[in-house]
DNA sequence: ACCGAAGTGTAGCCGATGCTACAATTTTAA
DNA sequence: TTAAAATTGTAGCATCGGCTACACTTCGGT
């Protein structure tokens, strides 16, 4: 444990926090648009759970960033740049709820649990994820 | 993977998140409290990378919720309730922490994503982590 | 064509978590 | 003892992510 120096530890996370949100909306309207053809912001209301405010704020932080483009009362779209952070993000997601299953938790829980690990996996742990994976079955 | 209903899922995420910050907080007052005698502002501002107005924030809200107690210009102590969680947050974390290790990742890896990682497991996912870790050595 | 329902936008509010600047207190050292 | 350094408090500000209430636009059914 040690506990030196954490302090660069937990700028990490709270830099972690700041993108998780984007990257729960881009995987979810990049999700939506393929399922249906388009994505609206009531879609994302239902998915989340939340308001269509709290949408449309997050929806203008998006665009604002980059993200993705919309015009009044149109649909969502995801720029070149959300695609790809959707596309990594989607990724990530899936080796995290396989990694889980294959540890041996229920699909409901693999499910709950993913959702939030996702965005707080670096690069050499999801390599590990993966390797366990792959020795699971070979 | 399938994607129905998961506005209950992020509703999960999303108190996980408003207790992250209070179980980071009790176990590094527990943490430091134990190795210095006792615990200043000044040593959580620098444990956590943040102003001491952030940490004075921080102690408020959780004076307020009975997690800990104070007087001016003097240490932060935890109550009961405060020490109890300090204890579960520092067992949780030091088993994912140990289960990171057991995957086969670094240990400044381990180290900073099972400090994100450790408010999202749940007890279902903790369990399968001693598991595997009880066989890898057993 | 119209009217109601659905969807979207806007105004205004809140709490959490971050900051700087400055004031007050306490501790340390000369 | 007293002056400087360290620590803590307070005022004021910002962003994010949540909400309700109300206005406006678009879509669908008759
Ligand atoms: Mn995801
Ligand atoms: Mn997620
Ligand atoms: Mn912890
Ligand atoms: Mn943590």
């Amino acid at each position: 444990m040690s506990s030196s120096g954490a302090s660069g530890t937990h700028s990490r996370i709270r830099s972690d926090h700041a993108t998780e949100l984007a990257e729960d909306y881009v995987e979810a309207i990049a999700e939506i648009a393929e399922s249906s053809g388009l994505c609206r912001a009531v879609d994302l209301s239902r998915h989340f759970g939340v308001s269509h405010v709290t949408v449309s704020k997050a929806i203008g932080r998006l665009v604002r960033d980059g993200y993705a483009t919309t015009e009044p009362y149109g649909p969502i779209a995801l720029t070149s740049k959300g695609q790809r952070v959707a596309k990594a993000a989607k990724a990530r997601h899936e080796i995290v709820y396989q990694f889980l299953l294959a540890l041996g938790v229920s699909e409901k829980t693999a499910q709950t649990d993913s959702e939030g690990l996702e965005h707080h996996v670096s690069q050499e742990t999801l390599k590990a994820m993966q390797d366990f994976m792959e020795k699971e079955e070979g």
